[in-house]
DNA sequence: CGCGGCTTTGATCCTTGTCAACTACAGTGG
DNA sequence: CCACTGTAGTTGACAAGGATCAAAGCCGCG
């Protein structure tokens, strides 16, 4: 059970709920193509309706919305496992864009193979239809952290949750958060210099430590306890939790 | 096609696409025992397993959270033909609080009749997931909003966004918002004497009048041009879009 | 070597939070 | 009829979190 698996798709919908055998081998099957992108690329931009959906297999990516003033606000981030745009089949015209943070290895799911996926394999279905309302309640958990906490606590519930879903997916080897100060400023709704001075300031009570723009946790535990972190919005029964 | 229809949900589903005519039918059976519900009663609280989700025919219900400093934050409105909480079939445990704001009619539905308007009707399902993904296009926004506008626009958003959605199901002579200023203050993320200092800042431009905590707007028009509110992300191309 | 992108730090300003007092008003009980 | 209570709205003074502007340091790269 405890298995390591190969395929971050499957292990990822595994924390929804058992899959059989033959959802296992199909999973497999979809993972066909994987390609490589560069850090800072669009996958799909707002007014977009693209003709098929983008699994990520290892790097970090975001949805963005850039206002008229020019300022941008990064309200998603897709880790290996995640699927980025399962909605556009249903919803048409992009209300957002999706880019890259890092480099990427990801793999391209035409809308048939996600329809074939709806139709057939119920367990998958509910699987992909657990991971879109995961989805909505990780974006409740960021509405809450921007709107009632500080950006210092913010920041910290931010590490939190990404260190709990690369553990979920077996990719805490990873680094937690490779990221440019911009980037975590665009996050968490502050400007980019009040983002480097929380940072110091987390760095300085030691909950964190900073190399080459890679955050690491020495102490998951206090920092939780720092952020007031309760991970039970990420529905993790399955998986690491705790 | 433009038909006043009766039923508000079968009213807000036609706005995903069109519905046959026995899909109708089956969404008039299934409003079939509405009850009233003062303001400021909880339907859901946090950690709770309920085994029926709740449509909206009337009224505005909220999602919530509470920290432990005893903040609240509002983190979605629920106006008619909205239901409440389609995800708790899948999902389990609630993550967070389900409340009325003003006093509602309301329809319970029971997990099976939810099974069978997903197993058995195409169209139906189709368009439950739409909502289900126009609602957390709804969370992008309000993201977008707390993050990077600041709170007079963000309130000039909030209520052209619900202006837009009572339009969508005809429902516009109800009070566009029915809030007490606690209340709208945990929506936007702010303090309430914030919210107050906003609020009579919009209406000292002309923007908005209100009355008895009832807010109205005079020019829709130049409301949105003020919160530079782009309503795509409703997806409301069936419907009143503009 | 010089350039460009990112980080770090300081100074100052502005938006928003907090504390507190006061008003308005509806409901209640004497 | 009136005093009493509780709740929500309003306003002012002050503090603090965060934004903005500016300059300097760091580092990889051509």
């Amino acid at each position: 059970m405890h298995s390591p698996m190969k395929n971050v798709l499957a292990r990822k919908l595994w924390n929804a709920g058992r899959l059989a055998s033959e959802d296992l081998k199909k999973l497999d099957d979809v993972i066909a193509d994987p390609f490589q992108l560069d850090a800072r690329e669009d996958l799909i931009q707002h007014g977009e309706d693209p003709q098929n959906v983008h699994l990520v297999l290892s790097g970090m990516v975001c949805r963005y919305k850039v206002l008229q003033n020019g300022k941008r606000a990064i309200v998603a981030l897709m880790l290996p496992g995640d699927i980025c745009d399962l909605h556009v089949a249903i919803l048409g015209r992009m209300d957002h864009s999706i880019g890259t943070l890092t480099e990427c290895s990801l793999v391209k799911i035409s809308r048939g193979v996600i329809e074939d996926l709806l139709d057939n394999y119920p367990r998958i279905r509910r699987a992909l239809f657990w991971s879109t309302l995961v989805d909505e309640a990780i974006l409740r958990e960021w509405l809450v952290n921007m709107g009632r906490r500080r950006a210092d606590k913010q920041m910290a519930h931010l590490f939190c949750e990404v260190h709990a879903r690369l553990t979920a997916v077996n990719r805490m080897h990873d680094a937690l958060m490779p990221l440019t100060q911009e980037e975590l400023a665009d996050i968490l709704g502050v400007s980019t210099v009040h983002a480097q001075r929380v940072l110091s300031e987390l760095r300085n009570q030691g909950l964190v430590t900073v190399q080459d723009s890679r955050v690491a946790v020495p102490d998951i535990v206090r920092l939780r306890q720092f952020a007031e972190f309760e991970g039970d919005y990420l529905h993790l029964e399955h998986a690491a939790a705790e």
